[in-house]
DNA sequence: ACCCAGGGTCATA
DNA sequence: TATGACCATGGG
């Protein structure tokens, strides 16, 4: 089975996803940083509280103090880290003239130049690259290698850039592809034999060895 | 009570 | 280059 016709059957399975849940670009990337190993529902709060404070801006953010910000981004965890990380960002973003001179570079050295971003890895400046700024970046998390390497069609082993070279040489180069497929592969991690497993109704079982022979399924 | 979630950095070998 | 410690809340 090949990426398109995995993505198909998603696709035909969970309809479209409509991600990334944002307002605007830069409220995808306060939530690309906060959501790193947490789960959403804790960002969706500590993102609350910054829309309830007012600050949900590059300036607001780089003008309350650490600690402050810290404090109303506590309930999405690791507070003190992610309120450095995001200072960190914000400053970067605001120097580099913001969303339209970001939004002016070639779509490689824009992920490059937001990998180099104090707190930002190769997930969460995917994430942005590709919710923010709508470029065809394919998004590697653990469930995309874990997920795919289940289904056999990579190891599991190889490097991030090594994952994201393979899904992007197979793939056409589209944003909305990109967009929608990582959304599926989320949503189906999540769905099948983990907390709800779908059993015989999952859309990818039937090809996916590491559902044969297994009890639960 | 335990497990993990839409990771990344830093120190050590 | 490759592990390990560390960061921390909230829901199952």
């Amino acid at each position: 089975m090949q990426l398109l016709e995995i993505y198909e059957r998603l696709s035909k399975y969970y309809g479209p996803r409509d991600w990334w849940p944002a307002d605007t670009a830069f409220e995808v990337m306060v939530g690309a940083i906060l959501t790193q190993n947490t789960a959403w529902s804790n960002v969706v709060k500590a993102i609350d509280n910054l829309k309830a404070a007012d600050c949900l801006s590059a300036e607001s953010i780089n003008s309350l103090s650490q600690d402050r910000l810290a404090q109303l981004i506590r309930p999405s965890g690791y507070y003190n880290v992610k309120a450095k990380r995001l200072q960190a960002y914000c400053r970067w973003y605001l120097e580099r003239g913001g969303f339209d001179a970001l939004d002016a570079m070639p779509t490689d050295a824009m992920r490059e130049a937001i990998l180099s971003v104090y707190g930002v890895g190769p997930e969460t400046a995917e994430d942005i690259v590709l919710y923010a700024f709508n470029r065809p970046v394919f998004v590697i998390d653990t469930y995309t290698r874990r997920t795919f390497s289940r289904l056999g069609l990579v190891e599991g082993t190889e490097t991030h850039e090594e994952l994201r070279q393979y899904f992007q040489d197979s793939l056409p180069a589209e944003s909305a592809l990109f967009n929608e497929y990582h959304a599926l592969i989320v949503i189906h991690a999540k769905d099948c034999c983990r907390k709800k497993p779908l059993c015989g109704q999952c859309p990818l079982a039937m090809d996916c060895d590491y559902f044969k022979g297994r009890e639960e399924c």
